[in-house]
DNA sequence: CGTGATCGATAAGCTGTGCCGATGGATCAG
DNA sequence: CTGATCCATCGGCACAGCTTATCGATCACG
């Protein structure tokens, strides 16, 4: 019974509801007061009730006329509400944006909300932590709409754009032979057991950081995967191995270990933000900086 | 910019957003495909946003029509509920109903209340209690629907449904020197103070119930006057005076009062059911029992 | 790398319906 | 009784929305 209602017949129920008056009514909906009519007898028609009772002298809301008008005036501005909504949805003013994040990335990642956030106040934005691999994998499932991850390796399918750079350093700990020195060569760390971040969870990040080691003719077998950097930290505090990692993640070391800069060709870590390279939706667009 | 935009674009717009198929879509509204392309772009033209992607193999909702989808659907639920509700308001089925009391009708009320409660478990009842002519004014005022009032006079612009009818009675000290008869003598009163309704709150109420009492050659002068039958009841077993009461109000009495019958024409007070005799609503009509 | 199938957009013409102006009928004031 | 007011009804018309036919793009397949 309802699906030949149209907004039409509200808007005009709601004009004879003000006015109680067809005549005015009509003229406020800038039609001729018999259309009014014929679209009012229309609606009571395809709900099976009357909505006014009219003499030739007066028109009064009936019970169901009462009941009905303010559910359907609630009805209008909802629609409305939901159609602005929707254009400023389009327009990437708002709606919603999935970032999934590498935790090592957390401070550049909360610099860019903050600014974020401030330029589209009613974006919200979701985020999904994980490894690179994972963030790359939601990304590409369509889980996420930003991923921030570490050395990715090139993507046909993916853009990549820089955020941050930063050095590989080595960590061993305090009693280590070469804890005192400023910089240490590769060689120097191949007697010791290596702690390192799995290569499964950033094989091309794993690749670009550890060639260094490589090329210094060190045999890279890791004596212990760890995949929380922090932990990792600590292993090397108690001196269960050495380690190399980012540079931002050295910057508050335990007591029991030290930092060395790493001698030779420097290795440079980048941090990089993500998108499909088919995604030209505004949100992200505008997430990227791009306006 | 929503002016145009009408229930139609919702409906072909969700069964786009169902199918993300234009030729189903179309298949499944009963239309050709082409007219639901146009009204599809209408829609966004409208709006002001894209809401598919489309290539001419896939269709894809955009964020906008992402974001705008469960909206529309709550839109049309909403919409169905409410024109169902107004059939059912005009039915009768459901709605509100303003029903205006005197306390002494408190009883009867009750009773009729749970009846109607049961026929029309949807219907909200409100009710206004007050004396007789409040009830009615409410009633002229259209605040109330229906008014329960005692010996209303006889009004062109209201129809009077008797209820129930009862004696009124004498009550009088238990140290008044009838106090121990069965019955009493209107006149036997005559000395005593008068212990009353106050007249303007049911004049023609009044009016009836102490045509006895004049015609008996009883001066009726009111010493006393009071608006709540058991405060009255209470004065009368204090002393304070007697009073002729409703037999349904002398139905626990305190110790110090007696209820006797009045000798002579006995005077049946009515309770009644007021309605607007222009008032054909099927509500009040239900509640009235017409239906 | 052509070929057919799929699918949405476009074009052109038709049709239903929503609107208009004119008129009717009921009610009320004076 | 007369004129004014106001909603309903009637007949005609214009246009919005629908139809069929066709196009162009994309993809699967041999």
């Amino acid at each position: 019974m309802d699906q030949r209602v149209e907004l039409r017949h509200l808007r005009y129920f709601l004009a004879v509801a003000d006015e109680l008056h067809f005549g005015r009514a009509a003229e406020r909906l800038h039609i001729a007061q018999p259309a009014l009519s014929q679209q009012i007898r229309q609606l009571e028609k395809l709900i099976g009730v009357e909505l006014f009772t009219r003499t030739s002298r007066s028109v009064r809301l009936t019970d169901a006329g009462t009941a009905f008008r303010p559910r359907a005036r609630d009805l209008l501005g909802r629609l409305a509400a939901d159609l602005h909504e929707a254009g400023r949805v389009g327009r990437g003013e708002a709606g919603r944006l999935d970032i999934g994040y590498i935790s090592s990335a957390v401070v550049i990642l909360s610099e860019r909300l903050r600014a974020f956030a401030r330029r589209r106040p009613d974006v919200h934005v979701k985020l999904h932590d994980g490894f690179t691999v994972d963030v790359l994998a939601s990304l590409e499932h369509g889980t996420i709409d930003v991923g921030i991850v570490r050395d990715a390796g090139e993507r046909d399918d993916m853009d990549l754009l820089p955020l941050a750079s930063e050095r590989f350093v080595a960590v061993v700990p305090a009693d280590h032979p070469v804890a005192g020195r400023e910089r240490v060569e590769a060689g120097d760390l191949a007697a010791d057991p290596l702690i390192l971040f799995p290569r499964a969870y950033g094989p091309h990040a794993f690749d670009v950081n550890t060639a260094p080691l490589r090329e210094a003719g060190v045999d890279v077998q890791v004596a212990q995967e760890c995949s929380n950097w922090h932990t990792i930290i600590m292993f090397v505090a108690t001196g269960l191995g050495v380690t190399i990692a980012p540079y931002s993640v050295t910057n508050r070391l335990p007591d029991g270990a030290r930092r060395l800069e790493l001698a030779g060709r420097p290795t440079e870590s980048h941090i990089q933000m993500a998108t499909r390279r088919s995604d030209d939706r505004p949100l992200v667009e505008a997430f990227l900086g791009r306006r």
